[in-house]
RNA sequence: GCGCUCGUAGCUCAGUUGGAUAGAGCAUCGCUUUCCUAAAGCGAAGGUCGCAGGUUCGAAUCCUGCCGGGCGCGCCA
């Protein structure tokens, strides 16, 4: 994390050093970080004592003599030496001040990325005939929050919704509908949903008696009697075979019959995506159907360079410093989900020239990704055609628990739908919003229900979402929908009316825009030190495809601000520079939290 | 069996990629309101950072080995 003036206390630090022991200024790393507590200095340079040890000097000692020497230009008052060589910097109040006149813009301080390439990130992933669960939330806010930051930083992003609408799941789908004789155009999501279940249902006994007669080695006789017992299986998956390739030859009745299966799963996907407030639509489908025709170039470069190998019938890859290869074709000349991977990375690096490939994907796939990203550097789908490096990226994520700490699951045992889950969160935040309008201090006091329900509803996902982002993407969470909507703590809602509160301020003021900003108090210094972090902590979440790191300095700015507006007063102060100073550092922050928040999908209502 | 991952206050979690006395929130207790939204703020209490070694001037952070929880391991996606 950085802010421009750090960068201004490292370059007059690397100069002393390197002045001091006669070295190039480059070689120095004066370690500059924020100092533990601000009533002691604002920064602190760390480099002293590992710069001393290098050059056998006594490390307090060194930095007395670059204390002596440095120069800041004025910017910071003169730096002070503390326990073993730690060197203390205090930023003069002209110069904050300075600072945060020039922020005030509309890119508020944000640095751009120049970066000409785009960046592809693989998020969503829905499967046609599969209503939206938990399991897909975060795959959808996680995924839509790291796009957001990167377009935010100008770069372009293709939101790759990698849709599971293709191969035998979905013939099976489509076999059982066609002979059940259902009609496709009056077709709901719960009915595909039912048929997709039965399909799974049916793959998986087929599957169970393959893997027994694995694990026994059974011999051929053995075979045919677990075959005998699977048989409606068998038969159930023939059919669907013969459905998948007629479909792939392009049969165009049955085309048109799996194209309604999609527009009716998309259908209900757009609505909760939608009340999800994220920015994936029909343009971001891409998904397993696109790819195709591309499956077997895929599995014919990897055997053509010699990176494939044949065993059992089946197409593998193999890796030096492991045993687990990577099945890219099946003994029945089928292809498998690593064979699409492979073809969708080399889609994203060729053709969209994507310098970064980013799957927000739950963490138990990681094995999967750490096979297909070596499989690409091994064939050089890791560059993009220009030469450029591709950085593929998994951003594996824990699982959303329910209060027993286990997957959340319905009463029943079934997943819990999305909708259900967001229509709860909505109750919730509308419920709250409307016993707070009851108040008639409140500013959303006798507004009308319609109204209500918005910022209900912007309060209730805003919660949701902000819980799930806020913690290390890794760790599994408990789905506490009272913590979550609570207006106290760490929270969506509590940064969400911090920022409505702002908002009521700046009404009631009579801002000037080019006021000067005079920072002065310790509170204004520590909300003015936090709101120059915000380039330096956006830079970093998107370095780290971290958004919680966002959440967290979201939150630590609020509280800032919440210290500030106690101690300093805005509108009853009298004196009109000092006010509009004030309103000026209050606007900025308003702003900022907007911009963050909306970093984040999470809306910010201006009264609630 | 092999591999990955997590373990920090009673609970939920941060910890700026190795820096000073490990920080928040919730819950508990105390204080503050003729005051810009008290939907708040201030303070107290609460810790052998899973355990044991090692590297280092310096370790929650890096290395090794254990312990405990979760997850994944060839023709499903």
């Amino acid at each position: 994390m950085s802010i421009p003036i750090q960068q201004r206390i490292a370059e007059a630090l690397k100069v002393a050093f390197g002045t001091v022991l006669s070295i190039s200024p480059d070689s120095v790393d004066p370690v500059i970080r924020r100092a533990q507590k601000a009533e002691i200095a604002d920064f602190q340079a760390n480099g002293a004592m590992a710069l001393a040890k290098k050059h056998g000097q006594n490390p307090k000692e060194l930095a007395e003599l670059v204390v002596g020497v440095v120069d800041f230009e004025n910017f910071a008052d003169c730096p002070t030496v503390a326990g073993p060589g730690f060197i203390n910097i205090t930023i003069k109040n002209e110069t904050l001040s300075a600072l945060v006149e020039a922020m005030d813009t509309h890119a508020l301080g944000v640095v751009l990325d120049e970066d000409p390439h785009a960046v592809a990130i693989d998020l969503c992933g829905v499967n046609v005939a599969k209503q939206l669960h938990v399991g897909h939330l975060r795959a959808t806010i996680i995924g839509d929050s790291i796009a957001r930051m990167y377009e935010r930083v100008g770069r372009k992003v293709f939101r790759e919704n990698h849709l599971g609408d293709w191969g035998l799941p979905i013939a099976m789908v489509l076999e059982q509908l066609l002979a059940s004789g259902a009609d496709l155009d009056t077709l709901s999501i719960l009915d595909l949903n039912s048929a997709y279940k039965n399909a799974k249902l049916i793959a998986k006994d087929e599957l169970r008696g393959e893997k027994t007669a694995r694990a026994m080695q059974a011999g051929p006789h053995r075979l045919i009697e677990i075959e005998e017992q699977n048989i409606g299986a068998i038969d159930a998956q023939n059919k669907a075979k013969k459905v998948l390739n007629a479909l792939q030859q392009g049969d165009g009745q049955l085309l048109q019959d799996w194209q309604k299966l999609i527009d009716c799963t998309m259908a209900s996907v757009y609505q909760a995506l939608d009340l999800l407030n994220v920015k994936i639509g029909p343009e971001n489908n891409r998904g397993e159907s696109f790819y195709r025709d591309r499956l077997g170039g895929v599995v014919a470069s990897f055997v053509a360079k010699n990176l494939a190998e044949e065993d059992n019938g089946a197409t593998v890859v193999r890796f030096d410093d492991r045993d687990r290869p990577m099945l890219i074709q099946k003994s029945d000349g089928g292809f498998l989900y690593a064979t699409t991977d492979l073809a969708a990375i080399q889609f994203r690096t060729q053709e969209l020239k994507a310098s970064h490939v980013i799957y927000v994907v739950d963490s138990r796939q990681r094995d999967h990704f750490k096979d297909l990203f070596d499989g690409a550097k091994l064939i050089g789908w890791d560059k993009t055609p220009d030469g450029n490096d591709s950085v593929l990226a998994h951003v594996p994520f824990g699982q959303v628990l329910g209060e027993d700490k286990k997957p959340l699951k319905t009463r029943s045992g079934s997943s819990v739908t999305l909708s259900s889950l967001l229509e709860e969160a909505i109750d919730r935040g509308t419920s709250e919003v409307t016993k707070r309008s009851k108040d008639p201090a409140s500013p959303t006091h006798g507004m009308c229900v319609d109204d209500l329900h918005t910022i209900g509803r912007q309060i209730g996902i805003g919660a949701v979402k902000y819980a799930d982002l806020s913690n290390d993407l890794i760790r599994d969470y408990v789905f506490d929908i009272d913590r979550m909507v609570a207006f106290e703590g760490n929270t969506g809602p509590y940064i969400q009316y911090a920022c409505a509160r702002i908002s009521s301020l700046i009404r009631k003021g009579n801002l000037q825009k080019d006021a000067p900003v005079t920072i002065a108090e310790p509170q204004e210094r520590a909300l003015a030190l936090k709101l120059l972090q915000y380039n330096g902590v956006l830079q970093d979440a998107i370095a780290y495809l971290e958004p919680h790191r966002l959440c967290t300095w979201l939150y630590e700015l609020t509280e800032a601000f919440s210290t500030f507006y106690q101690s300093c007063p805005v509108l009853k102060n009298e004196d009109e520079t000092i006010k509009q100073s004030r309103l000026r550092l209050a606007d900025l922050t308003r702003r900022v939290v907007v911009d963050g928040l909306d970093l984040l999908g999470i809306e910010s209502p201006e009264k609630m």
